[in-house]
DNA sequence: TTGTATGCGTTATCAG
DNA sequence: CTGATAACGCATACAA
C-alpha cells in the first residue's frame, strides 16, 4: 500500500488549522507558539515536505537556472560547474544543463526552449562566442537574466565574468623572464578569443619591459582551444629548429596537446623548451613534466555568476569583474637550455 | 513595456475556443482541421509556449531527473553525463545535478531534499558505495525510480548498469600476453569496488590460461580511484626493483598518477614497464606515452540509464546489463624490456 | 468535435 | 494572529 504523499491540506487537517496557517509557518511568518509546536510535530510525524512544483507555480518562478555550454566534458567548465552548484545549493534552486554540441554539431534548440518556455530563472553561458548571439538575444527578449563567463567575444547584452587575463599574461612573462628566457613564443586559441588576446597582450607588454623577445614566427593562434589544435600546431612548429626557449599557450589543453607531440619527438621539457598554459586543469598536474599554468578562481566565478543572477533585479548595470589569476609553477618551466633540432 | 507572457487562456480567447481545446491541440489530441489551423496561427503570432511548471503540476510529475555524483569534475562521470543529456533532450525533461562532496566532506542532504520534496522523477547515482545506502533507502521509500551506474558495492535496491569488467580484464590479459609479457601486476581502486574485483578476476583468469604470472607483490588495491592514490602506490612500488614488466590499473586516473611518478624516476614506458588503465578518459590520450586503456560505452550507458527511468513502471524487475568494453591501444604498452632499477 | 468544471499543491490577499 | 479564497497555468473527465 503506497501511502499517498501528504500535502499542505493533509497537514492543516491533521493539525486542525487552515492551510494558510501552515503556509505561513512553512515560510517563517508569524504563527503563535502553540500552533507552531503542533505544526512542527504533525509535519514531523507525517513526514511532510512541500511540493516544489506547486510552490514555484504559485511564486511565479521556475526554481532552476540554466547552464548552456559547448560540452559538459570540458574540464575547465566542470570547475565552474562546481562553483555554480555550490552557490545554488544554498538557495533552494537547481540547475539545468545543456550541451550545445551534444551530437557533434551545434544545436541550441534545447536552450531556446528553456527560455521560450520560461523554464529557467536565469542563464549562464560560459565561453560564448558569435554563434550564441541568437541565444542571448532571445534571453534579453524574454527578460531572463543572463551572465556570460569568459566570453570569447565582446558583448553588451549581458553581465560578464572573467579572469584578469592581462595581468595573468604579465605574470607569465615575469616568470619566464626571471628564469632567464630571452626569446619566447605564444600560441593562442581562436584568434577572436578575447582571453587569448588579453593574455598575449599582457605577455607582450611585460616581455618588452623586461627586454625579452616575443618571436613572431612562434606566435600564432591555433583556431581552437582543443588539444588537437595544440598537436597540429606542434607538428608545424617542430618541423624546423626551435626559435624560442619557451612557449606560452592559450590554455592547458593546447599546451598538453603540444607537449604530447613534443615528447614524442624527443623534445625534453623544460630543458629544451619551457611550456606554460592557462586554466590549471587536472590533466596538467598529472602530466610529466607537470604543466606550469595560471589558475583562475573558477569555483568563485561560478558562485558569483549565480549570485548575480539572483540579484539581477537589484542591479542597475551588470558588473563585469576581473578575477585575479594565480601562477601555478610545475616542472614544465625552467631555465632555458640550448636550442634543439628535433 | 514588458509585454506579459501569453498563457493558454490568452490563446483560447484569441482563437475563440475553450482552453481545453487548446490543451488538446497542444497534446496532439483531436481537433478539427480549421480550428487546428487557427490555433497554429494564433500561437505563432502570440509567441506562446506553455508553462512547464504548470504542466508538470497538473501532470503530477516533476520533469526532472536527479543525478547524484561524488564530484561533477570526474572525467569518467562527465562522459556519462553527456549520454544522460542526450537522451533527456528527446524527452522534454531536464536534469538536476548534485555533487555529494562539494565542500570536501560528504553531504547528501541536497539529494535527500530532492526525494523528500518530490522534486525528481528519477535518480541516477554513479559509482555508489556503502555511504549512499541511506540515500537509496530514501529513494525506494519515496518510490522514486533509481538506477545505479557502476556501483562500487552490490545492491539490490535499484537497477544497475555497468560494463562487462570480467571480459575487459580478460581482454587486457590477452593483449599483454600476446605482447610477450610473462609477469604482470595489478593495482585496483578501493578493495570493495566490484569493478576492480571483476577486472582483476578476468585478468587473473586469462593470464593463468596463457601461462602468465600475476605477481602477488605487485598486486594491490590503492584504496581509491583518485590519481593521488596512484602516485602513492608508485612511490611504494618503485622503491625497489620491479618484479613485473607490465602494470594494470583499476582506472586511468590511477594509471596516470602512477605514470607521472614513474617518468619522474626515469622509468621508460613501455620499454621498462607497460601500463594499462580503464575508462579511456581524455587525459590518457593526451599523455606521452598515450595510455592504453579499456573504454566503456559511457554515453550509451548514460542514455540507457534515463531510458530505464522513464520506463521504470513497465518493468517488472530492474535489468542489470553488462556493456561491452573495448581495448584502446596506445603507446604505454609494448613488448617487455629488461627489468629496471629506478 | 468542443466546452465546462474540477483538480494539482502553494502562496498571497484579504477579511475577521 | 488566523482562516477563507482567489490566483498560478495547464490537463482531463464528463457533458453537450
Amino acid at each position: 500500500m503506497p501511502k499517498k504523499k501528504p500535502t499542505i491540506t493533509t497537514v492543516a487537517a491533521a493539525a486542525g488549522v487552515a492551510v494558510s496557517t501552515v503556509s505561513r509557518y512553512l515560510n517563517g511568518h508569524y504563527v503563535s507558539r502553540p500552533v507552531r509546536a503542533r505544526l512542527a510535530d504533525v509535519i514531523e510525524t507525517l513526514g511532510y515536505s512541500r511540493s516544489w512544483t506547486a510552490r514555484n507555480l504559485s511564486l511565479g518562478r521556475k526554481g532552476c537556472i540554466g547552464v548552456a555550454v559547448d560540452s559538459s566534458e570540458d574540464p575547465w567548465f566542470t570547475q565552474l560547474l562546481t562553483g555554480i552548484e555550490e552557490e545554488l545549493s544554498t538557495r533552494d534552486a537547481s540547475l539545468m544543463l545543456a550541451s550545445l554540441e551534444l551530437r557533434g554539431n551545434y544545436d541550441a534548440r534545447i536552450v531556446q526552449d528553456w527560455i521560450r518556455g520560461r523554464r529557467i530563472d536565469g542563464l549562464i553561458v560560459p565561453k560564448s562566442s558569435q554563434r550564441e548571439h541568437a541565444l542571448l538575444e532571445a534571453a534579453v527578449d524574454a527578460q531572463v537574466p543572463t551572465v556570460l563567463v569568459a566570453p570569447h567575444e565582446i558583448v553588451r547584452m549581458a553581465a560578464v565574468i572573467r579572469g584578469d587575463n592581462l595581468t595573468a599574461g604579465r605574470t607569465v612573462a615575469s616568470h619566464l623572464a626571471s628564469l632567464g628566457h630571452k626569446v619566447v613564443g605564444f600560441a593562442g586559441g581562436p584568434r577572436y578569443s578575447i582571453d587569448s588576446q588579453h593574455r598575449l597582450r599582457g605577455l607582450r607588454e611585460e616581455l618588452r619591459r623586461r627586454g625579452v623577445t616575443l618571436h613572431p614566427r612562434a606566435t600564432a593562434f591555433c583556431g581552437s582551444y582543443q588539444a588537437e589544435a595544440g598537436t597540429r600546431f606542434a607538428q608545424k612548429l617542430l618541423e624546423r629548429p626551435l626559435d624560442v626557449t619557451a612557449m606560452v599557450f592559450g590554455n592547458d589543453a593546447l599546451a598538453l596537446g603540444f607537449m604530447r607531440v613534443a615528447q614524442q619527438r624527443g623534445v625534453r621539457m623544460p630543458r629544451d623548451l619551457s611550456i606554460v598554459g592557462f586554466d590549471n586543469i587536472a590533466a596538467g598536474a598529472l602530466a610529466w613534466p607537470g604543466l606550469t599554468t595560471v589558475a583562475q578562481p573558477m569555483r568563485e566565478m561560478g558562485r558569483d555568476a549565480v549570485r548575480y543572477l539572483f540579484e539581477a533585479s537589484s542591479h542597475r548595470k551588470p558588473p563585469s569583474i576581473d578575477y585575479p589569476m594565480e601562477l601555478v609553477m610545475r616542472e614544465s618551466t625552467g631555465p632555458p637550455g640550448r636550442n634543439v633540432t628535433p
